[in-house]
DNA sequence: CGTATATCCGTGCGGCTGTACGGCTATGAG
DNA sequence: CTCATAGCCGTACAGCCGCACGGATATACG
């Protein structure tokens, strides 16, 4: 069904000039679904523990994973397939164990730089939010 | 209810040093969890658009976003609520029009350093999908 | 005052997400 | 061969999320 466009909606523009420019240098949408996607992914504790884990250690079984993060093992064996899904994860069998470790082609700076800086952003805005 | 703890859930690590090696360095369940919340926040389409068109040209009006970013007044309008509350942006009424603006303490680097990285991650990605 | 406009709010709904459970498969031990 | 273990998968269910709609509120204009 069609949105809300049942009378006008905004027509014009308020500030004409601002609205062109804004629309000219924007993120497209589909860069932002993409961008939107791979946060998804990423705005799991038990995802990106995992990912910090495997980091640390470089190669976990799932049964040790959920031992260290101290979550059960479905919850482990799920986020593993989204991850493997999503192929920042691979695994290799040994008997009855599976190993798990950052895919090959992982993003260094991702966990490192990027994500360690939003966690400093969110412990800071955590304080500004305890203050008042 | 409690987990699935109902039979033996892998007591005995298959490889105790590094459980306890992850255990010590771990990103914290707390900090993963106010990790994600900052995710979940960022990752929507509409409201990362929201925060890049805020940057470049200072100041828009909800119908002004609304236009600019091709959606409904509705989705900019829930959008806003939700920066709002997280006290992303902030608002100034002229009229009967509300602009609306980054927040003054909004962490510079996020937009242009940390989100613009993971958005080139997500197009190599991408591209290695599509060559499959 | 009455009307039109810009935006917000409450509500309802469809869809997605994370978890738990039962059951399946594969491997290894006796 | 039989049994136990590590992990996976399909399913079901509860909870959340984003959007659309109706209606409220505030402001401007005549």
């Amino acid at each position: 069904m069609a949105p809300r466009s049942t009378s006008l909606e905004h027509d014009h523009p308020v500030d004409p000039g601002r609205v062109v420019q804004a629309r000219e240098r924007l993120v497209s949408a589909d860069d932002a679904s993409r961008l939107a996607s791979l946060l998804s992914l990423l705005a799991d504790p038990v995802r990106s523990r995992i990912l910090y884990a495997l980091d640390l250690v470089e190669e976990l079984c799932v049964g040790d994973l959920a031992l260290a993060l101290e979550v059960s093992e479905d919850a482990v064996t799920y986020a593993l397939r989204i991850l493997r899904t999503a192929g920042l994860v691979q695994n290799r069998r040994d008997g009855r164990v599976i190993f798990y470790r950052l895919a090959d082609n992982f993003p260094e700076p991702l966990l490192e730089h990027c994500l360690r800086q939003l966690i400093e952003l969110s412990e800071a805005a955590q304080r500004i939010e305890d203050e008042r």
